[in-house]
DNA sequence: TCGATGGGCTGATCCAGATCAGGCGATCAT
DNA sequence: ATGATCGCCTGATCTGGATCAGCCCATCGA
């Protein structure tokens, strides 16, 4: 159970807790990719919890562009802040198909009343999102392209090592490059001379839908990359 | 109170309620401006209330640049993501003489404890934020620089009219070009002049620590602007 | 089997915004 | 009264990355 694994990494939950945990997990459904789960100003009281798959969340602009704010993997949360806000400001879309767990509005808030610290875990978990978020921007506002890139490839790399799904040396990736583009406030285009750059300076290569990072210490080392904020462990609860 | 005012327009309150958060009100305290508060790595078990006065969070990077993230008013939170996530992952600095009241983390999570509708409405003041960076970062990948200074000067005087201190007339502003800069991901020597450029445009005018908003409604239409996102007000308890 | 579609790749050209190199006035400490 | 500093402002030049236009290959549905 990747969120299990997830939260447990910060508060030690008993038994009783993981127990609630488990009990919130409904209905368990499954997405095509490319067809929306979440539309920008929909207004929804279900959240879902990521079983396999990847998925994106983003939001659309006026002009017809796209940014897209962060890619979900298993373990992560869909939707937890539209059900908190109470109405969605941004579209949540597979990115292959997916599986997914319901939690419905209602059984949330209960588990929240019946364990103080399931809702502290799930506090943090939004907190780690955030600080991803706050990291994306940085990296957008301050990065150029290849710095951007590879501190991208290495989070993701990081993140999916913490559920076993990658490592230092590399990952499954079903990201297109126009993917990557509008998440990192490129033209495809570019994400594309980039990825060539990296890969002729023996950094890393991403083909056939896997990235692999040749010299891991490099691509820390020239991107600033610094995981901590990721896999931060420790009681919260001291 | 501001934060009253803030998080009651989400959540109604009961009596017993604000008694448990004015009783969160421990020391206050005072800093000057430009002296960081929180820094970058620090592990701190405290976290802010700000009551007058205008802070910034913000990271380093190694080259020396610095990437504002955001900047807090009177009513928000300072640190709080770094009480949860158990070590700063930014710095926090005063952009003018402030004063602020200590939260202490253990009085934090008592306050939880005893009354789950204000760790909701907390939760959501700290998905108000993140929404606030999702903005942001939207922003900065694919905006351009006048429509991103556009955009931030109405977040702001949304923010500030929340708590009083703003119309759609305009609002009293502190910030510099260069803190402006900072947080847009651009040169301070761009944001003048497209601050010219939105003078002579007459749309709106920054002048001695004021922005006027001369045609708010050409403004929010141009820069795309729909503040949703922050006045959400609404009954998350059905 | 042959379009259609999607993903990756490339060179040529263009432009938004960075960088460089200042100048102006106000404030403040010596 | 004289630097020093800070915030604001400006023109000239440079450049990272967008845009345009197109090629190649693999897959897939009719």
């Amino acid at each position: 159970m990747p969120l299990v694994r997830k939260l447990g990494a910060f508060v030690a939950l008993s038994g009783a807790e993981i127990d609630v945990l488990e009990g919130l997990r409904k209905r368990r459904r499954t997405f095509v990719a490319g067809r929306d789960l979440v539309h920008q100003g929909q207004s929804d009281q279900v959240a879902y919890i990521l079983m396999s798959g990847w998925a994106c969340s983003y939001k659309d602009l006026v002009d017809g562009q796209r940014q897209i704010v962060d890619f979900q993997v298993p373990g992560d949360f869909l939707g937890l802040r539209s059900v908190l806000l109470h109405i969605s400001d941004h579209s949540i879309e597979p990115v292959t198909d997916i599986e997914v767990t319901e939690i419905l509005k209602a059984d949330l808030l209960e588990a929240f009343a019946q364990t103080p610290r399931l809702a502290l875990a799930i506090f943090w978990a939004v907190s780690r999102d955030e600080a991803m978020v706050v990291e994306h921007l940085v990296g957008i506002g301050r990065r150029n392209a290849a710095e951007r890139l590879t501190h991208f490839l290495l989070e993701l790399g990081a993140r999916l090592a913490l559920i076993g799904q990658g490592s230092k040396a590399g990952f499954d990736c079903p990201l297109t490059q126009y993917l990557l583009a509008d998440a990192l406030g490129l033209s495809a285009v570019h994400v594309n001379r980039v990825l060539r750059h990296l890969r002729e300076a023996d950094l890393l290569t991403f083909r056939d839908g896997h990235v692999r990072f040749i010299d891991y210490d490099g691509l820390t080392d020239f991107a600033d990359f610094d995981p901590s904020y990721l896999d931060q462990v420790g009681p919260l609860l001291t």
